[in-house]
DNA sequence: TTAACTGGAAAA
DNA sequence: TTTCCAGTTAAC
């Protein structure tokens, strides 16, 4: 009985000691097995690369490699390893011989796959980005590394056909009108370096040109790298490639393969099957062999700029990636950007460009001007956006051939505007844009709700409200009353044409899904200039140029363009006259004298208001960093912005990063860095 | 997830 | 002082 009692009473006790001892002689079993488990002959320590979010972690940890992986467990290959507990997913950064570590290593727990998809010069540059834009290695590597397929894996990939000879003659003939195009072609395929910003000419087939860029490359015994905004456009190289290089030599990657087929070129490329590559943003991190070129084109497409974190550019992704390896550098489009203008200023880039009159015999652009002197005389103009004169560009062009026609998106701007000046309407008491909410109601704002029955225009006084007649299917039903007899198609959207034929059609389409016609447009009209411009972001002015620039440069060689807005605005001015560079040099000097980039490196803070302004405290910023802010950005969120002098831009870039890993490892809450962000919106 | 560590409380 | 235990922390 006394020992019942005592029995059940001890039963606790007794248990937890044996779940303890049991526990321990585990511990002690597990550590025996792993310091029993024979380990590799040679270079015994797998520095890895483990995928987890946290930033204080972004740092390899070193792991034994046990015997039988000694030849599968190479850099570059996906491993499982045991990391506090948990079975994750990783990347052997290196082999080495012995580790710094104090204390008993573990061992690697499983080789995912031999294959090295991280090669060292991707695992360097995956450094370097994350560096850059404060972000981890993990984060970039998602970016890098596409998901494995092992079906695909299994495959090999088909060795690369002998090299063509390159067509020295035929490049150079390619990008005549771009000086010294044929000097820098040459320079290419010799081995050398060369960095160009290149302006094409409107009317420049410039796939071709970039195809014969990468030849020169390849013909020198090095890989090319040509990133591209979108699907469209890489399709577009891809078949120019075909042409100059034949089958058998590049791979287009995009998002829009399959996750076979994508991983299936990947390969091709990662084990030198392959060494030209032409792709979107991803493609930016493609492990290339002896990578010789990178190239990027229209790089003030947003499309560029990726949306996850830590949301890299492409151009900054492929210059890091130049300044490592070694490699030259073709940053290309019809417009230019302040930071392509920024490469030139400094010297570090050269120029390539098209003299005055190869641009006058390419093209000329004219400015319709719906001035009220116009109205006056023609009040039809009003009604149809389309004043008289384009409507003749229109007919003449379509005795030729297409001619496009672009119209800024539905909702691209859903203000209200002066019906007389245009400008747009805002609220008279916190400036939000004004619309009208129901169709019989006054206008009212659309951010503070206030009612503005007595509106009237700022700038002319004007008590007219208009709204923008917009959008792709109406503008095309007009032309098609306008025209009876032509053919009218539209691009836009979910519909989006690749090319149209050279028979005479009208062509509607929106920014960026301007279809290339086959031997280029007889006339391009841009409808609705003003509306373009009415945003109020800091890269308005510079993004409208950019794209009646891009829909203007699809006319044949000796076409017309005609834009429909106000002749005295000096983006249109830039445009009559396809001084992009001036433009993009003007503009530079303007952001120069406030503050705002290329001349400055500029990065975010955002998140709960406490967790921002202890930031901004633990943040070892450069001397000359400015603080502005914080503001409140929407419900329970705020923002600061951190800017120094472009030369501290580097040291800014590791003081957010040693933030990140500070904030991390005090497990503070989370705030989300942005450098260099596209907009501070 | 979990082993190692920390510090505070209880036992000696 | 030593031992035990729960909560915390670092993570190979």
């Amino acid at each position: 009985m006394t020992e019942r009692t005592e029995e059940q009473f001890e039963l606790p006790v007794l248990v937890r000691k044996q779940v303890r001892d049991a526990r321990a002689r585990t511990a002690r079993a597990r550590k025996k097995q792993a310091a029993a488990a024979e380990v590799a002959a040679v270079d015994p320590v797998a520095r890895v690369l483990v995928d987890v979010p946290l930033a204080h972690l972004d740092r390899p940890f070193d792991y034994s490699v046990p015997a039988a992986m000694a030849d599968t467990a190479v850099p570059g290959a996906r491993v499982k390893v045991r990391f506090a507990g948990q079975d994750v997913d990783g990347y052997v950064l290196e082999r080495a011989p012995s580790s710094s570590h104090t204390g008993t290593l573990a061992a690697l727990r499983r080789v995912v796959s031999a294959e090295p998809v991280l090669s060292p010069a991707v695992a360097a540059l995956t450094a370097d980005v994350a560096e850059r834009y404060a972000g981890t290695r993990s984060d970039v590597l998602r970016l890098a590394v596409p998901a494995r397929h092992a079906t695909t894996e299994k495959q090999p990939s088909t060795p690369a056909d002998a090299p063509v000879s390159f067509d020295a003659a035929a490049a150079s003939d390619a990008w005549r009108g771009h000086e010294p195009g044929a000097a820098f072609l040459r320079h290419l395929a010799e081995g050398g370096s060369p960095r160009a910003v290149w302006a094409a000419a409107p009317a420049t087939d410039w796939p071709h040109l970039l195809a014969h860029a990468a030849a020169a490359t390849y013909a020198g015994g090095r890989g090319a790298l040509l990133c591209v905004p979108d699907g469209k456009d890489v399709a577009r190289v891809d078949r120019a490639l075909t042409a100059v290089l034949g089958e058998g030599h590049h791979v287009a990657l995009t998002a829009e393969a399959g996750p076979a087929r994508r991983y299936a070129d990947f390969l091709a490329v990662s084990r030198g099957a392959r060494r030209v590559v032409v792709g979107t943003r991803a493609a930016g991190f493609a492990p290339v062999h002896d990578l010789g070129l990178v190239a990027i084109w229209d790089d003030g497409d947003d499309l560029h700029a990726e949306p996850r974190a830590p949301y890299p550019h492409t151009r900054e992704t492929l210059l890091l990636r130049a300044e490592r390896e070694g490699t030259a550098v073709l940053v290309g489009g019809f417009a230019r950007t302040v930071e392509g203008h920024y490469l030139l200023k400094t010297g570090w880039a050269r120029e390539l460009s098209p003299p005055r009159e190869v641009l006058r015999a390419r093209v000329t652009v004219s400015i319709a001007g719906a001035s009220d002197r116009d109205l006056a005389r023609d009040p039809h103009t009003r009604a149809t956006r389309v004043p008289r004169e384009v409507h003749e560009a229109i007919r003449v062009g379509l005795t030729t051939g297409p001619v496009l026609v672009q119209t800024p998106r539905v909702g691209y701007v859903a203000s209200l505007a002066c019906e007389r000046c245009r400008t747009p309407a805002r609220c008279p008491v916190c400036t939000g844009p004004l619309a009208i909410p129901a169709p019989t109601s006054p206008p009212a704002c659309r951010w503070c709700a206030t009612v503005a029955e007595a509106w009237s225009c700022p700038e002319c006084g004007d008590r007219g409200l208009r709204a923008p007649v917009l959008g792709d299917a109406r503008t095309a039903e007009e032309l098609g009353r306008s025209f009876p007899s032509t053919l009218v198609r539209t691009s836009s959207g979910d519909t989006v044409l690749a090319d149209v034929d050279a028979r005479p059609a009208i062509v509607v389409a929106t920014p960026g899904a301007e279809p290339v016609a086959e031997g280029g447009y007889a006339t391009v009209v841009l409808l609705d200039t003003w509306l373009m411009l009415g945003r109020t972001d800091l890269r308005t002015v510079e993004e409208a140029l950019r794209r009646w620039a891009n829909a203007a440069a699809l006319v044949r060689p000796g076409g017309a363009v005609v834009a429909v807005g106000d002749p005295t605005h000096p983006a249109l001015q830039a445009l009559v006259r396809w001084d992009l560079a001036g433009f993009a040099a003007r503009e530079t000097r303007e952001r120069l004298e406030a503050h705002l980039p290329p001349a400055s490196r500029l990065a975010t803070i955002t998140g709960s208001p406490g967790a921002v302004d202890d930031a901004v405290t633990l943040l070892d910023a450069p001397a000359a960093a400015e603080v502005l802010g914080p503001v409140a950005t929407g419900a329970d969120e705020s923002r600061v912005v951190v800017r120094v002098p472009r030369a501290h831009g580097p040291a800014l870039s590791k003081a957010l990063g040693d933030l990140q890993r500070l904030r991390s490892s005090r497990k503070l809450d989370a705030v989300r860095i942005q450098v260099d962000p596209l907009s501070i919106g």
